[in-house]
DNA sequence: TAGATTGTTAATCGATTAACAATC
DNA sequence: TAGATTGTTAATCGATTAACAATC
């Protein structure tokens, strides 16, 4: 089987997310095209490394690619997650519907200030994060999503994959270590892209 | 002059970050390919675009190179900034500590929802959106951070480019268009980062 | 001077685009 | 069958890595 190049998958979204918003029964690559602003070319190529879902002649089924591509992702089940951090950010994901829409179920959220501990937020209790390792092993989760100050990042880090948890979603401005890829980290940096805002007005105003 | 390809931006936000917190005054590339995970000759070759900022046989000051980094990125300046929406992801990025420490400055907030208008959050007040026009241009601010539902994104950036702005960051699981490059928009896309969490779940585990 | 590390050119790797035979 | 659009191979473009002469 060939490899699939990591640019795909984003690609792939970007697809799922425009034949949802079609209303049309077909659509070939020329019409993706105009919606996505990716190439045609560029879409057949994406698609290809996948399997053959196009009729020659008559463009791409909707329904079927959209199977497809919900099948290839991970977009038919759900998945249990786990929330580390309830400040302002962690907050505002705990009560966020576009996780859920996903497939993605935020069971419990951990926090170390005494204060917090305790809250219920969109029904969900906080919980010391001392009990961290105990909650996250009883009920088997696997995806954390972290909202941490960048000092407390790394500890926690390692912590959820001591535990057994296999991808990380970190909002923080650091891009913490894992061992032997134990697991996966997504890092959202805004720093980042703040700074590219940054230089782009810099030359531009 | 050469140009700039458009993923050093971002490797040199990292470099910045990683001078900041050593307390070396000098980094060879070798090091600072230890504390980046970027290779030296990618070190050396981004910083290459921009000057000549080593020594041989000892690296980079890093006072220096720090203020370089700063003067390229455009760090050395404050920019004011309007938040358009102001709903869970709102508010908290209306608290960020993050922005100010980039010389981010949120100077007025928007929303339609009249139950929040008049409110004070950070002692920002929330105005009108209908007001949004005449405040950006008297105050003549050129960056908009949006925390929108996608269905207003769309007009929101709209109004936003015709009144002057000139850089937007959306959060909003949609890729607006904007006439002629009058202006760049940073898509900040929570649902493509779960559906690539999503797909290297669904094969390691 | 000898040793170390830069800056830069050439080689490699990966992703995007173009071209076109296969096929509905 | 003729026309349209796929799937795939070849060409191009851009970014990363390797190599090494220049230099502190």
């Amino acid at each position: 089987m060939k490899k699939i190049p990591s640019a795909v998958i984003p690609h792939l979204s970007i697809y799922y997310r425009t034949i949802l918003e079609s209303r049309k029964n077909f659509l070939s690559s020329e019409e993706l095209s105009k919606l996505t602003y990716f190439s045609p070319s560029q879409i057949r190529k994406d698609l290809g490394y996948f399997g053959q879902f196009g009729i020659p002649s008559k463009g791409y089924d909707t329904a079927k690619l959209k199977r497809s591509i919900e099948k290839i992702l991970g977009l038919d089940r759900k998945w249990d997650v786990v929330l580390v951090g309830v400040g302002n950010l962690g907050t505002a994901l705990l009560s966020y519907k576009g996780f859920i829409k996903q497939g993605f179920y935020i069971r419990c959220a951990f926090d170390n200030d005494k204060r917090k501990i305790g809250k219920k937020i969109n029904s969900i209790v906080i919980q010391n994060i001392k009990d961290l390792e105990r909650t996250i092993r009883r009920q088997n989760i696997r995806i954390a999503i972290i909202a941490l100050p960048k000092d407390a990042v790394q500890d926690i880090v390692r912590r959820l994959v001591s535990c057994g948890v296999k991808a990380i979603l970190n909002f923080a401005p650091i891009r913490p270590y894992v061992n032997n890829k134990k697991a996966a980290i997504l890092n959202i940096d805004l720093s980042i892209e703040l700074e590219r805002l940054a230089y782009f007005l810099k030359r531009n105003t």
